[in-house]
DNA sequence: GACAGATAGTTATGATAAATAACTAATTGT
DNA sequence: ACAATTAGTTATTTATCATAACTATCTGTC
């Protein structure tokens, strides 16, 4: 126990011994939790996204956006933002941008001057159209990864999640 | 096509004709997206972890570096990087509060003093322990929500979309 | 009709995650 | 010995999400 005996083993160890190479690093429990497994999938969809819309410049929930005005033009701010989970506070900023954009368009509804009704402006349409068109792209990658029938299973088993 | 023809009915429209109720807003292709099926998903299971973990003080991000260090004791901060997906610049804060909550260690390599490998004190051990303990209960509610079955689909599917 | 309470939208703010660039120190290969 | 890499750090930026406080408007009740 004394400092003597400290062998000169302790100094020359195999220090590196337990040392891992990347690829046969183990997740342990890590790899069946649901919500990793997630995350990494979002980022993955998301990183396609981005590169299946380059040259529209949308976010996913700004396009997001956009899709639920253009299927219910006249819903009001608070009408989308239930739709979507967005918080009310987060949804202004957002929207102003869509209308800097020149996309979409706030209209006081007089029957409730407090809310204000959403719709497209033709641009906006276009637009639309045009990013849905490139994310087919995106969609049939996913489908050709996982099949027809995989990828109809996970949209199902992602809906059933969302109320957990 | 002069504007005589243009009829009163344009003004006295019904302006809240096209007006929706929340409860029935069609989300149109959206729904069929999985990208968002993804964030809706993965927004309510991390909603659920942190419920779960109440009083442990993880993230997510967090317990999945204490697993995979205490899985592979001895991997340097980039093997931990490249295994989980996360960069090398976010990471030295994410470690630096590990350490600062005497979760792991930080030690320089002798054999290249570039690089530090990682450990857990006991105490992160312990609450590696307790912090996965208490994430089977979330782990347990996900399986109740989409049966055996389905909850192995999902993690398979959700794996091969990784790598899309 | 007046007034308390609720609702729609806005503003400001803070927390967190992720990406990028530039830097230091140490290692490698030639 | 020296150029080129590599590990880790720092700083900065951006996007997303959450919360609280504010205004303007509406609703129900007396």
């Amino acid at each position: 126990m004394s400092p003597r005996n400290v062998r000169v083993r302790a100094v020359r160890a195999p220090l590196v011994a337990d040392r891992q190479s990347s690829a046969e690093v183990d997740l342990g429990p890590l790899s069946g939790f649901i919500g990793y497994r997630l995350r990494r999938a979002q980022l993955a969809v998301f990183a396609g996204f981005e590169q299946a819309l380059r040259g529209i410049g949308l976010s996913p929930g700004q396009l997001s956006v956009l899709v639920v005005i253009s299927r219910n033009p006249g819903l009001t701010q608070s009408d989308v933002c239930t739709a979507l989970g967005i918080q009310r506070a987060n949804f202004t900023p957002l929207l102003h941008e869509l209308e800097a954009m020149g996309l979409a368009v706030r209209q006081v509804l007089p029957a409730d001057r407090r809310s204000n009704t959403l719709r497209l402006t033709s641009l906006g349409r276009d637009v639309v159209a045009r990013a849905l068109a490139l994310h087919e792209r995106l969609e049939r990658r996913i489908t050709d990864c996982l099949g027809e029938s995989g990828r109809a299973q996970l949209a199902e088993l992602l809906c059933k999640l969302e109320m957990v």
